[in-house]
DNA sequence: TATTATTTACCGGACGGTCAGTCAATCAAT
DNA sequence: ATTGATTGACTGACCGTCCGGTAAATAATA
């Protein structure tokens, strides 16, 4: 009995609310705006979801979900890693030039704006970074095991460095406002990676 | 006849000014608290700073300057380069634990909450990065010439991946609240210099 | 089939709080 | 006397949140 919730919607407003977070950072992203970007009214969001914080934790969650898709899940069956790491920096490289540098990591921002001041947000960040560099760690491990990576590779340190380099990289290329620097880093990573590989 | 400028007070909104926007962010710090903070009145505080951002930007100035006497000219004296990034590490680990893991690089919040929305401030961020990136570079550039490290080393693109790491550890440090991240991170980031020395 | 109950979608408007910025007035030093 | 220091009171804008009410869709009932 009665009205099915209109999952459309949500989705149509969980875009737009990415969106104009990733443009505009959590506090200073409105829910007007929001709300029309989506075209409704700010009374209508606030029926779907009940809160600005509900909305912003979705957001989230929906980000978590859908990198350790299309970002964590692949690099179980990569073969060579030093390619994928380079890969995945010059990938970023090319979307940030493409839009001018800015706006960086959504995941990254609200991990600056609000790991201190919302524990909730800070979980969602936490638990982001660790599939991410978690992903990339079981990746070098196998290949350690597989003889591709001397012993002396430490997997952990390794991929979190990996990911701090990323999250850094953006920051200075935003700063700095030039992709080239996104590269260049890239290219330590990926030269970090090969001092471990093993001669055949 | 007239009556003196009083520097004292400016320099300790200076002070009270840098800790509220350190810890709260800069859209967050509200001139109320900071005024507070400094023993005076909000309309006072305006005497002195005429707005929010000039007092935001002589924040940053201020920083740029600390920053280039304690950490970028004492390096240009430095011997031995990997044991001084990695002592910028480990004073750094303790510098976060001791305070929780929390707040952070003033600098890094406001590259990411401010880049894209001033130009004045993303510009003082800029040059922040850019000096930190530099000098490290010139240090590894002087000792790539006196026969310490390899040509191999690209002292560009390592400076700015040991600034990244820097940058993106204190991300995962803090949304993680765990900072042997921040240590593993300097491991990696002295282990990368490592590989290009030369042996004697 | 027609009716009714129930649930969801959507809207305009208002409330309460926060905060940057202003101003006239007073106090203090030179 | 002139200039800077300091204050309280005030304004205007913004924004999250909430409320009253309407329209539409769906499921049960008669």
């Amino acid at each position: 009995m009665g009205r099915k919730p209109d999952t459309a919607v949500r989705e149509r407003i969980l875009q737009e609310a990415e969106h104009v977070i990733h443009l505009k950072g959590y506090n200073s992203a409105c829910l007007e705006e929001i709300a029309k970007a989506a075209g409704m009214t700010k009374a209508n969001l606030y029926h779907h979801y009940g809160s600005k914080s509900a909305l912003g934790l979705a957001v989230l969650d929906f980000k978590i979900a859908e990198f350790r898709k299309r970002r964590v899940e692949p690099l179980c069956t990569q073969a060579e890693p030093e390619e994928a790491v380079e890969q995945m920096f010059t990938e970023g490289a090319d979307f940030f030039e493409g839009i001018g540098c800015k706006a960086g990591c959504l995941v990254g921002n609200i991990a600056l704006e609000m790991s201190d001041s919302d524990e909730a947000f800070r979980e969602r960040v936490s638990r982001f970074f660790a599939e991410w560099a978690g992903g990339i760690e079981t990746c070098l491990e196998r290949l350690k095991k597989s003889g591709y990576f001397g012993p002396g590779l430490d997997s952990k340190a390794a991929s979190e460095a990996i990911v701090a380099m990323y999250e850094g990289a953006i920051m200075l290329t935003r700063s700095q406002r030039d992709a080239k620097i996104f590269k260049r880093v890239g290219g330590m990573a990926r030269s970090m990676l090969e001092q471990h590989k093993l001669k055949k």
